[in-house]
DNA sequence: CCGGATCCTGATGAGGTCCTGAAGACACGC
DNA sequence: GCGTGTCTTCAGGACCTCATCAGGATCCGG
């Protein structure tokens, strides 16, 4: 199966490479813009298998009305982004059963997983899961079994997880994961590290250590022996 | 695949050129300036893979100003160098999933460790591995593996490892590398006896030695027999 | 073979980093 | 509203790391 698609219309220069970068890390083909001009175009050139949309973009043109334009031409799952004061409410009349939303700050992670279930339930993404040795991380699925024993996280706790098995064996700083797993701004590594402290509780219980401290440096993820 | 472009923007003339001179040794191709101006012009003929930017520069626009600009028209990854009392809590909404800092005063070793994390997890890396007889280092994972064996280094000893086995079969002295491990101005050569020491140590628990004293003049690292 | 220089390495204490239990804040479903 | 589960903050202590020191070993020129 080819790299699936995305298109990502989102105004904020800094929020929109956050997002495409991302995406293009996880191996997405990606079509950014700043806001809706030439909308038709650049969907019959570059054919999305899905559509990241800003719901409050400046000028005439919002999210829910490049929605419309977009269903008109195909029926691509839609991601909306969204303020957190916004209730999805409005969403209703716009989202079809295929679609979905994300509040803003985004959490990358949460937008990633997000974005795999979508594709995923429109067939255009096998399953993704992760394993780091006998650790099994379906991030379409929510799910986590260690060792045949499926295991119950919290939403922070997968996204958490998530993060760290997609990038094994690489040490990850405590910055990288906070902006990426929470989005946020004040560094607080003790968040982290409460965090981590927690997931490995889970993890521990049933076998050897997965997420290794690096001193001074971060966290990484690898299986036990290796 | 060629070499990464990075930028680096620092104003200090002693810092600025030790940073660029260390990763042309490297084999980057690097574009060096001591402020902002026409950053716009540099970026688009330059078309870095990577920012390096202290946060701190005299004028109107420091670090996280560039930043943003930066992020207008890319999503190149970006390497903060910070004070060490000055907490990364700043990096408020400028850095992204992929960003990472550096404390000031620069440890070189520590820096290219980063920047070849940076680089990798943006894909414009290989795999940053060195090799010498039955050891080989990866800084990027952290780890150490000789004979198969996984080696528990600390952060000085990686440092230190790093450097003399990417620089190996070269005779380098105490003094080039407690400027370039440790970033030191007064010269104490135990300092480096003691960690070589500390290296050797566990280097020799599981082969025999790679670290050669050269008596006078510093220390060399090559494979036991040739 | 001697003596001075160089090098090695165990011990130590200070400074930082990390872990984790507990309690307060918050969100959500009923 | 109320209760439950989740998230964040806080605080103390455990742990790790490192520079410094000092005594002994080794090297090397003479």
């Amino acid at each position: 199966m080819p790299a699936a698609r995305i298109l990502v219309v989102e105004d904020e220069p800094a929020i929109r490479d956050g997002i495409a970068g991302a995406l293009r890390r996880e191996g997405f083909r990606v079509c950014d813009r700043a806001d809706g001009g030439e909308l038709e175009a650049t969907v019959d050139a570059f054919r999305p298998d899905l559509a990241i949309l800003d719901v409050m973009l400046p000028g005439g043109r919002d999210g829910f009305a490049l929605a419309r334009t977009l269903r008109d031409r195909s029926d691509l799952p839609i991601l909306f982004l969204t303020a957190r004061d916004a209730p999805p409410a409005r969403l209703q009349g716009f989202a079809v059963g295929g679609d979905d939303y994300v509040i803003k700050p985004v959490l990358l992670e949460e937008l990633l997983a997000r974005t795999r279930a979508l594709l995923r339930r429109a067939g255009r993404l096998r399953a993704s899961v992760v394993e780091v040795g006998d650790l099994i991380v379906d991030e379409g699925a929510a799910a986590v079994v260690r060792g045949g024993t499926p295991l119950e996280l919290t939403r922070t706790e997968l996204r958490l997880l998530g993060y760290l098995a997609r990038n094994r064996g690489r040490v990850l700083s405590k910055l990288q994961i906070l902006t990426q797993v929470w989005g946020y701004d004040d560094y607080d590594p003790n968040l982290v590290e409460v965090h981590v402290s927690a997931l490995r509780r889970k993890l521990e219980a049933h076998g050897p250590r997965l997420i290794f401290t690096v001193h001074g440096q971060g966290y990484v993820m690898r299986p036990a022996r290796a």
